[in-house]
DNA sequence: GCATTGAATGTAATCGAATTCTGACCATTT
DNA sequence: AAATGGTCAGAATTCGATTACATTCAATGC
């Protein structure tokens, strides 16, 4: 094992020289710099990152608290992430939670004992209805959910401009008796809830809203009750991509054509939205970015941790596609 | 910072009992225990990660490198990892090498600077060529990709019966004239080109196959070629998920009929698979068994680093589907 | 010519736990 | 009563870097 003092005795120079050009700090005159950079090449020295962390008290890693990585909006969340910290040289620690509160809790004392300078979390319901940054020793920055009024950085879409955008879409296709079902178990689902009835409140509509648990196949239950029923609503609104998932699938067991019979719209702008007969209407969530942005935010509060938090918001695009197409009168 | 010291104090004991009885060693009364876990309790003590690694020389971590997560494929494998490492209390760290043999460099640079325990990897064709577990300071288990004879620790599908079954399931369809695409870049295309050759050829079937890049633009444009072509084959096979999306795109903008005019099939058992019109036969890959297994051969080989290297095959589930019925003759 | 400055560099303390060693203490055996 | 052996306290050392502090030496000011 080859170490800084091998390094050291080598170039001729103190250990501390050497760690002085590794660290690239302006204090070291170029002959001596040029020395150790030969010795470090000559002796392939490879500085022990343990003994590094150890010493500077810096972990150079962040952490990335996720639900479900196979998740797609997680998946390229999580790509942003490591491609940022990458390129910061840092390390991503990545723990998945199933929306468990006590493997939330798990992940964030793991954590703290790998003392990562930050997390990118996106909590559960009851970790966020509880949440206090004040409760971590390590700066956060929410993704994805997020409720009003809480002190704390966070990375978002604009849930509310983009429900209301899909439903002044379908409004304006026609469409007037449309039912909408939203994740009810998460901060998300219900503030494009609330985007969705004001679109529908503005034409003096009436709603026909329906919770159902985050999961494909209570989706799927959920639609086929809903196909099921007289009258019949003229559209159908999903308000993630799993729960579209669930509609379009009960949708093949029907007999009804979309969007003659009934109209379709949605989140989240998965590969197979395009593919499906007719193609889907959706919301496109800018998933990478957010990732980005998540990590650029906690870098700037690791940097000034004092500064007032910030919530970034981003908009969502409306991509029309057949499944919403105007209706016939 | 609450440390050893202050652990043992609070007990009553010397440091060398914390860490002791911290370390599980059975060389401490049960009393001295009892006392210490007390003490860490009530002092909420947390062992400093980077001095432990510093002194005992391990990380406790392993290395994941894939060429990229969003790959539905990896992000099940990678799930499976952070699992079954998560119950071993081992870190992950995960790397995305774009099939870039530099990046792929310089994450196993990254991997030795770690000093990971292991690598699960998933090699680009020109590392594959010339690969060898001897350049490496840590055991490497590979996943999804292997080329006969070479000396290494796998988990992989097998490639070539997947694609031999499927053939004789189009051909016992009555498909004679059978189109095969297949990844040109990796050794698993290949593989499962060979499969579909010997099924081919033990109907003495004449094979039409065509190499493509392993990109979704390059699979679109290479069906479109073969769907404008006469005579049209009876039948399209791809050799990855990838190449089936390109293909279903193609067939999208053509007025063929599947599978009356064509029938198709693929691999990986995507959710659109299932949802598109007609729903696609394919061959299911068990991915998340191939990361537990790949994780749990590792931690094998750094038990027992001298045992003989072992190859671990896995079969696919062939999944017959509407888009290969039976043709009517 | 001597004190002063400051850039460059060296020396040694330090980070916090793991581990080795010595010696004390007690209980059991002979 | 001496010998043996198990348990553990306490001190010292180690892991390999970073970094506070000390030192050197040439340049500059008066």
């Amino acid at each position: 094992m080859v170490q800084i003092k091998d390094v050291a005795k080598r170039a001729g120079v103190s250990v501390a020289s050497v760690s002085r050009v590794l660290a690239g700090l302006p204090v070291v005159s170029e002959p001596t710099r040029q020395k150790v950079l030969e010795a470090v090449k000559e002796l392939d020295y490879r500085p022990d990152l343990a003994a590094r962390r150890l010493r500077s008290r810096r972990s150079d890693t962040i952490g990335l608290i996720v639900s479900d990585i196979r998740n797609p909006f997680f998946t390229e969340v999580s790509r942003a992430v490591e491609d940022m910290a990458f390129s910061h040289q840092m390390r991503v620690i990545l723990c998945n939670t199933d929306e468990d509160p006590e493997k939330e809790a798990s992940c964030l004392e793991l954590m703290r004992d790998e003392k990562v300078h930050g997390v990118i979390l996106s909590p559960s319901s009851k970790l966020l209805s509880r949440y206090s940054p004040a409760d971590y020793s390590f700066p956060i920055v929410l993704v994805d959910r997020y409720e009003r009024g809480i002190k704390a950085d966070a990375v978002l879409l604009d849930n509310f401009d983009a429900a209301y955008r899909l439903t002044e879409h379908l409004v304006s296709n026609g469409h007037r008796r449309i039912a909408c079902l939203y994740g009810s178990a998460s901060a998300t689902g219900r503030q494009r809830l609330e985007g969705h009835k004001a679109a529908m409140a503005s034409h003096q509509l009436p709603v026909q809203v329906h919770g159902v648990p985050p999961m494909v196949h209570e989706a799927h239950e959920a639609a086929m009750s809903i196909l099921n029923q007289k009258p019949l609503p003229q559209a159908i609104l999903a308000s993630s991509g799993l729960i579209l998932l669930g509609i379009t699938e009960a949708l093949r067991e029907t007999k009804l054509r979309v969007p003659e019979d009934i109209a379709v719209a949605g989140f989240d702008n998965l590969p197979w939205t395009r593919l499906v007969e007719p193609s889907l209407t959706v919301i496109a969530q800018p998933t990478y970015e957010i990732g980005r942005e998540a990590i650029e935010l906690l870098l700037q509060r690791i940097a000034s941790p004092g500064s007032a938090v910030r919530q970034l918001v981003l908009q969502g695009e409306l991509i029309a596609r057949s499944s919403s197409a105007a209706r016939i009168v």
